[in-house]
RNA sequence: GGCGGCUUGGCCAAGUGGUAAGGCGACGGCCUGCAAAGCCGUUAUUCUCCGGUUCAAAUCCGGAAGCCGCCUCCA
C-alpha cells in the first residue's frame, strides 16, 4: 500500500510519489514570530510533525522546512507599542516557540530559515521577477507583483481573479495596476527596521519570504508545502504565483492544508477573547494528552478544543500507559524512551512487525489519518490486555512473544504520533506529582491511609476499610486493590 | 455577492458504492469482601431531510434545512 495524500491543488487524494525518489522536500509556513503562540499553532506544528515522522518511517529521506517570518507589520507595531526592538522581539518568541514545540515533543525540521538572514535571496528574487515583467516598481511605494503577468493566478484557491476583484473588501492601493496585485518589497518609514536594496531602503512583503527561503532550501521544484487552510489564500497562492513565474515550472506537486482549532465551538478571536496559549495549555495537561487529542480528528476537519474532549484523552493516554505498566510487570521487554522505536524495513522482513503496525500504517497512508491509527491503537491495547488477564503470573512464552509483538508495535505507532515516549512507571509517577502539587497532599498521609486500610481488611473489618477509601475519594485518589497489593492515583 | 467545507448512536469520532471502526459514557456479566482496573456482552435495521441513479448508497447526482470557514492579518 502507497502513500495517498489529499492535494489541495487537485481537490482530491493523490497517490504520493516524490519528484525525486526516495526523497523528499517539505515546506511548512511557520509563525510570524510578534506574539505568543496558541493552540492552533499547536495542531499545525503537530500535524506537520506527523507527516515528517511518517514520511521518515516510509523510508524517505526528508528535507523538512519551517520558516520563522521575522520581519513583518505586526512585529513592528507590536513592538513600537511595547518598546522594544523588533528583533529582540522576534527572539524572544522564536524561543518560546521553540520551549513549547520541545515540550509538546515536536521534531525539529531539517532546516528553520528566519526571513531576516535571507534578505539577499528575497532581492535578488523580486529583482529576476521585475526583468522578467512579472513585477514592477512604482516610484515612491512599493514592489508589487503583477498578477496579469501570471496565468495561473487562482489555481490553488479555486477562484478568479475577476471574481475576487468583484468581492475585494480591501481599499484599492491607486498605486496598483491592478487591485489584486500584491506587495513584494515595501519602503521603510522613518524608524521602521530596512534593508538596502535597488528599490530603496525597506522590507520585504509577506509572501515573497517563503518563495525565496523554499528556492533557497530546496529548489524550484519541490514536493509538499503545507500551512493552515486560511494560508490558501493569499498567502500560498501567492507564493505560487511568483515562484512559477519566475521559474517556469510547477513549484510545488502537492498542498497540504489542516483545520482549525475552535474553542468551545467557537472560532478563536480577539473579539471574543478565547485566545488559548500553548503555554497555558502545557501548565494543565501533560504534552501527550495535548498531542493526542489534535490528532485525533482528521487533520483537514476542525477539531473542537473542550475541557470535556481534553478529559476523555486524559483517560485514554492513561489506559494505553496502563497496558504498557501492565506488560512491563508481566516481564515484557519493553523499549526505554532513549531507545528510538523506528520502523525499518528489516523488521518488515523479519517479520516482526505485527498485523496492527500493518493497520496502523494502512490508516496513516491514507492522507495521514491519524484517528484511524488512534484506533488501531485501541486496539492493540485490547489484544495485550486480554493475553495479561488470561493468564497475568506466569506468561507462556508463546504469550510473552505475542505480547512482545504488541508491545512493539503499540510503541512504533507512538513513535509517529508522537506519544507513549515516557516509561510508564514515569507517566504514573509525574501525574501523582502533580496531583499531590495541585491538591497540597502530603503522600506519606496517604501511604498511611492506605497501610491502615490493608490491616483493616486482613482482619476483615470491610466497614473501616471502605471508610477509608470514601476518605481517599474525596481527595479525588482512588484505590485499586491488586495481586501486589494496593496503589491508589488521582482519578 | 463569490468560493469551499461540514451534518454518523447520549457525547467525541473513523468510514467516498457492497451492507455502520474506535474512544468516552450507560447497562448486564466475569473478577473482587465490596470496589477499581482489565476482559466479555448490550447500547445506530441506520448515517440532517426530500427526490434520483444503481442489483447495491452514509458513500454518487439533484434539491431543501442547519452549522462553519475563506475572500482582510491569521495555523
Amino acid at each position: 500500500m502507497s502513500l495517498k495524500v489529499y492535494n489541495t491543488l487537485t481537490g482530491k487524494k493523490d497517490e504520493f510519489t516524490p519528484l525525486e525518489p526516495g526523497k523528499v522536500g517539505m515546506y511548512v509556513c511557520g509563525p510570524t514570530v510578534y506574539d505568543t503562540s496558541h493552540i492552533g499553532h499547536a495542531r499545525s506544528v503537530v500535524i506537520f510533525d506527523v507527516v515528517f515522522r511518517w514520511l521518515k518511517a516510509s523510508g524517505y529521506d526528508v528535507s523538512y522546512v519551517r520558516n520563522f517570518t521575522d520581519v513583518d507589520d505586526k512585529i513592528i507595531k507590536r513592538a513600537n507599542e511595547t518598546g522594544t526592538d523588533p528583533i529582540a522581539l522576534s527572539e524572544k518568541y522564536i524561543d518560546e516557540f521553540h520551549n513549547e514545540m520541545d515540550a509538546l515533543n515536536v521534531l525539529r525540521p531539517t532546516i528553520e530559515p528566519k526571513a531576516t538572514e535571507h534578505i539577499q535571496d528575497i532581492i535578488d528574487f523580486i529583482g529576476q521577477l521585475i526583468e522578467k515583467g512579472k513585477a514592477y516598481h512604482v516610484e515612491g511605494s512599493d514592489v508589487f507583483f503583477s498578477i496579469a503577468s501570471f496565468d495561473g493566478y487562482g489555481k490553488l484557491s479555486h477562484r478568479n481573479p475577476d471574481d475576487m476583484i468583484a468581492g475585494a473588501r480591501i481599499a484599492v492601493d491607486d498605486n496598483k495596476r491592478n487591485p489584486m496585485d500584491f506587495t513584494l518589497w515595501k519602503p521603510a518609514k522613518p524608524g521602521e527596521p530596512a534593508w538596502e536594496s535597488p528599490w530603496g531602503p525597506g522590507r520585504p512583503g509577506w509572501h515573497i519570504e517563503c518563495s525565496a527561503m523554499s528556492n533557497r532550501y530546496l529548489g524550484q521544484s519541490f514536493d509538499i508545502h503545507g500551512g493552515g487552510k486560511d494560508l490558501i489564500f493569499p498567502h500560498h497562492e501567492n507564493e505560487i504565483a511568483q515562484s512559477e513565474a519566475l521559474f517556469g515550472k510547477q513549484f510545488v506537486k502537492y498542498w497540504i492544508h489542516n483545520g482549525f482549532v475552535d474553542i468551545n465551538n467557537e472560532k478563536m478571536s480577539k473579539s471574543l477573547g478565547n485566545f488559548t496559549m500553548i503555554k497555558d495549555v502545557l501548565v494543565k495537561y501533560h504534552p501527550e494528552v495535548i498531542r493526542l487529542f489534535l490528532l485525533s480528528k482528521h487533520y483537514r476537519s476542525p477539531i473542537d478544543y473542550n475541557e470535556n474532549s481534553m478529559d476523555e484523552v486524559i483517560a485514554s493516554l492513561d489506559k494505553i500507559y496502563s497496558f504498557m505498566a501492565r506488560a512491563k510487570k508481566a516481564g515484557v521487554p519493553m523499549k526505554t524512551p532513549g531507545e528510538v522505536v523506528e520502523y525499518s524495513e528489516e523488521d518488515e522482513v523479519m517479520g516482526t512487525d505485527g498485523e496492527d503496525w500493518e493497520a496502523f500504517k494502512a490508516g496513516m497512508d491514507d492522507d495521514f489519518n491519524s484517528a484511524r491509527g488512534m484506533a488501531t491503537i485501541f486496539d492493540t491495547v485490547k489484544k495485550g490486555n486480554k493475553i495479561l488477564d488470561r493468564n497475568p503470573e506466569a506468561l507462556h512464552y508463546l504469550e510473552k512473544d505475542r505480547l512482545e509483538v504488541i508491545c512493539s508495535d503499540l510503541q512504533k505507532m507512538g513513535n509517529i504520533l508522537g506519544i507513549l515516549s515516557q516509561n510508564p512507571e514515569a507517566y504514573f509517577k509525574a501525574k501523582k506529582e502533580a496531583g499531590l502539587a495541585d491538591g497540597n497532599i502530603d503522600p506519606s498521609e496517604i501511604d498511611k491511609l492506605v497501610q491502615e486500610r490493608m490491616d483493616a481488611r486482613k482482619s476483615k473489618d470491610f466497614a473501616r476499610a471502605d471508610e477509608i477509601r470514601a476518605q481517599l475519594d474525596e481527595m479525588n485518589i482512588l484505590l485499586e486493590d491488586g495481586p501486589a497489593g494496593t496503589t491508589w492515583k488521582f482519578s
